[in-house]
DNA sequence: TGGTAATATCACTATACGTTGATATAGTGA
DNA sequence: TCACTATATCAACGTATAGTGATATTACCA
């Protein structure tokens, strides 16, 4: 493991990162994020590509947008919304390799258990 | 920017990804899992050092049980709870550094708008 | 000016969840 | 068995928020 500082962190520190977390912690939002991921793109687009209601779309994206995942920009009727803090990729990668650990340990322990005193 | 894989998740794979965020986005929780950062400690003293209610405390670990963050350990009438996904230090302190970038742009932009036009 | 498209916001409902006091459960020692 | 400690769970309350249909706002075009 490399680069385990653990800085200490402590009070309203604490409350900006669970913030941050919060805002990333809706499906809707990561898929926006993910929509994302290959470049700018209208609120239409989005709402085509995650296939929720214009509305729901608009207001996820201004969550995110308040949490500076994202950024805003104008053009004509339109707004285009893309990605202004690419750690949420390293964020969501980090997660989803622990989440294959545990996936991997728990199906260890389950063949480990149920294979236990069967002849070999 | 190191290892930048960004793999594409997609559906389920980004709900369980949504479910690990919305654990950890409860200060309570950050505050729990700091304080354990230095070993295994039982539920008075989680109690004790984040000036919780013993219940509140109890409902919080059990979240972070459940979503595989903790490990627990019985002795006695006590109940040991320990970090067992290191990850998580690796992501508040991911969350933390883009956190600052952020407050630091703000600060420039700030600074950059308050001087404009004055006499240098 | 009137009409249309794109987006944001409002109002409302349903649900999830954090907080808290009270109670239940389990282990320990007298 | 009885009392005590530690922990978990229950019940109730209030708040936050996701989803949704309707409306407001803004830019563009005829």
């Amino acid at each position: 493991m490399a680069g385990n500082t653990k800085r200490n962190l402590s009070g309203a520190a604490l409350d900006r990162v669970a913030e941050r977390f919060k805002a990333l912690s809706e499906p809707m939002r990561l898929r926006l994020i993910y929509a994302l991921m290959d470049g700018e793109k209208t609120v239409s687009q989005l709402v085509t590509e995650t296939e929720g209601l214009q509305a729901n779309v608009s207001k996820h994206l201004a969550v995110l947008l308040d949490a500076g995942v994202l950024g805003r920009r104008k053009e004509g009727t339109s707004a285009y919304y893309r990605i202004t803090d690419e750690s949420v990729f390293e964020l969501c990668d980090l997660v989803c390799g622990s989440i294959e650990d545990r996936l991997a340990a728990e199906l260890r322990n389950f063949s480990a258990a149920s294979s236990a005193g069967r002849p070999s």
